[in-house]
DNA sequence: GTAATAAGTCAAGACAATTGACTTAATAAG
DNA sequence: CTTATTAAGTCAATTGTCTTGACTTATTAC
């Protein structure tokens, strides 16, 4: 026993863990079900009446939950029901992009309060750090301008950039992040802001979105196939979001299809990347996301053979992740142009044939999810919202902390 | 509120849920690490001695764990080392397959102390409930006979078989298993036996398996790719199996492959079926599985071609594998003959490129787990023991159970 | 031989959920 | 209009579980 192995172990938990899950419960039962009464909550959560009460006062004092007015319905006294209050919290989320960087401040209820962006200079980390860092500063002051004491609410920032993490770069993508991708860049925003981080790839950031605010609210097992740059998978498993052991999971840009004899990453075939390429653009212009708009939504032929390929691309991979994780639903998102994503979802239908084929299902496979460049900030930032607020296995253990 | 539209919520959690919880991790912590003292366990899950002591003593009490020979090493107090013992609980695994039923006694530490096998006549359940029924009670007894009070001490029947689970069947497959997929097999084994049932699909059992004593042993982030009559994936993601919204995930079986114009489910090509169909073998022929041992390790010709195909299917879903999940390795398992399995795993190197291939990785990409035909039976029974000694979320709940 | 170190126990205390009786406020029934 | 019934919510005492800090025991290092 002196022989220097560690000793692994999941960690123990006590009162205060107990108490935290319980306060987390309520929370994510309000955001799930609206408001609900002192006594709606102890029937879900099947704690007593009496435990529901003290939690309740403890959050109100809090300013985390608000009474509204009492409603009758039926025989006995009329029940309170209580709300999340937006203003209880804050996070700050940051995407950092191949070209720019965008930062969004947003509440308690996944509401975008502030929104700025800025032009990411070529140099990666070495110039653009002071950026970011001016650009989360600049958030801040805007947000506590809107509201008061936000900073002593603000429960973290959360970045979100395309993966994977800790690989040695392939080295074949003239507007790779690898800079980035290895820059200790928790360390220094955690140092330059004094605020808790994390990091999250785009896709996930997306799915976590979703979750918050989006398609995949309330549900369990859900799985958002996003498509920006590249293209990734956001996994909601058993109601987080699923990591890996390093943090790559989801990363199905690099999926290898074989075809014709070769072998081809996915996110060659159907990622805006091979958009770009397929129309001979340059992904730095500034307009060019209008124009791709412009191009799906007018119809013309000239973009139409790519969205043939990649709906087929898309449709397997769909027809994939329903195999692989039985989901509730997927949801297609992205950070490509709305119009594209309408075209995309039309073009992948009818889907392949699939477990997810099964009587009694309430919704649909496939589902659109949001397609908005603000996506992903928005979506960094719902991640240290759902670390601070929703019920988790970790959040019990006494290491959480 | 008065709208009927049931409140979704999680449970909250008492004094209970965080005894529960602690007690489950003093049992995982000896199951990874092996006989530890109270002072180690206290210290690798942050609870003070005296909770651990009490919690120790209990489990004693309990017949789970008991002390070894004190240690010296170095200066204070000699420690008491603790380790489970096996014989502190017991669990009986069903595999119910195309031909045969197998089922076992598994104790608290995953030795198998009993096992029996029947023939499974045509016909489903109608006339194999019976076979089944028998075969397990006649498991207990045999059980009843090695050991004292085994019954007091048994926490579960656990069932494995070929998924998918609750979808219309495919009816292409003349071996296929829907008729007992759609039969009420939780409530008729519950009634019959008396005892807790779970359910489980063979790769999802294979994956227990590797858990509890394999190669996944200690492990959160594993995926077991089980090539037995079908193909299938057992997911250990977080520590636990990940089953999906419906029970299916991980059934790649039904991932479709496109190759020369034309779409084939993975199991049409890498699966024992396939094999079988290659051979122009009957299935149900005793023999068969001897058989193509020897053909496996005497190098006959005939099937190396069939392990060429199958090997690159393979080598192409542990990188779809590691691409989507990022485990922390991969492990190869089957019911597969032994000989045939390595002569799989020999043919698949070298692995595609992919985000596993990273520094300072400890653990293989690939590692080869139990190819034995018992492995599923064991995996089935390794169910209910997790269920009722893994710490994990549900079990904090105040609904679980 | 004595100090230092570590394992483990004892008894009191703290914390958070539970229990059961009670209060309040509404509707339904006579 | 009065009374019974129902349901929301509170009060005060109790219970279960972990924590705290002092103490005991057993061993090695100096």
């Amino acid at each position: 026993m002196n022989d220097s192995r560690p000793i692994r172990a999941k960690s123990g938990t006590n009162h205060e863990g107990t108490s935290a899950h319980n306060r987390r419960v309520m929370i994510d039962a309000l955001r799930i079900n609206g408001a609900l009464s002192r006594a709606d909550l102890a029937r879900a959560t099947r704690l007593t009446k009496q435990t529901v009460s003290n939690i309740i006062e403890e959050l109100e004092r809090d300013g985390l939950v608000s009474s509204q007015e009492a409603v009758r319905k039926g025989r006995g006294q009329p029940s309170t029901p209580y709300r999340l209050v937006p203003e209880g919290a804050f996070a700050i989320g940051l995407q950092i992009d191949r070209h720019v960087t965008r930062a969004v401040a947003v509440d308690l209820v996944g509401r975008v309060l502030v929104r700025a962006e800025a032009v990411l200079p070529p140099g990666g980390p070495s110039t653009g750090t002071k950026v970011i860092l001016d650009l989360v500063a600049s958030v801040r002051l805007k947000l506590a301008g809107i509201v008061r004491q936000s900073e002593k609410r603000l429960v973290g920032l959360g970045v979100a950039m395309p993966g994977p993490f800790g690989i040695d770069g392939s080295g074949d993508d003239p507007w790779m992040m690898e800079a980035w991708q290895k820059f200790p860049l928790l360390d220094t925003l955690t140092a330059g802001t004094g605020l808790d981080v994390g990091l999250q790839n785009d896709a996930a950031a997306a799915a976590t979105a979703e979750r918050m605010v989006g398609a995949a609210h309330g549900l369990d097992h859900a799985v958002c196939l996003f498509v920006g740059y590249g293209i990734g998978a956001g996994l909601i498993l058993n109601g987080e979001l699923y990591r890996g052991a390093n943090g790559n999971a989801g990363e199905i840009g690099m999926a290898l299809l074989f075809a014709d004899g070769k072998s081809t990453p996915l996110e060659h075939r159907a990622s805006l990347a091979s958009l770009y390429q397929y129309l001979s653009a340059d992904p730095a212009d500034p307009d060019l996301h209008a124009h791709i708009n412009d191009l799906a939504s007018g119809g013309d032929p000239g973009i139409d053979t790519w969205i043939e390929t990649a709906a087929a691309d898309l449709r397997w991979s769909i027809h994939l992740i329903e195999t692989i994780f039985d989901p509730q639903t997927v949801i297609l998102c992205g950070s490509a142009p709305e119009a594209l994503v309408n075209r995309l979802i039309a073009a992948i239908g009818p889907l392949l044939p699939s477990i997810a084929e099964r009587r009694g299902r309430t919704l649909p496979r496939l589902q659109s999810g949001m397609a908005d460049p603000w996506s992903v900030a928005l979506g960094a930032a719902a991640g240290p919202i759902g670390r601070a607020f929703d019920p988790h296995f970790a959040a019990i253990l006494k290491d959480s902390r």
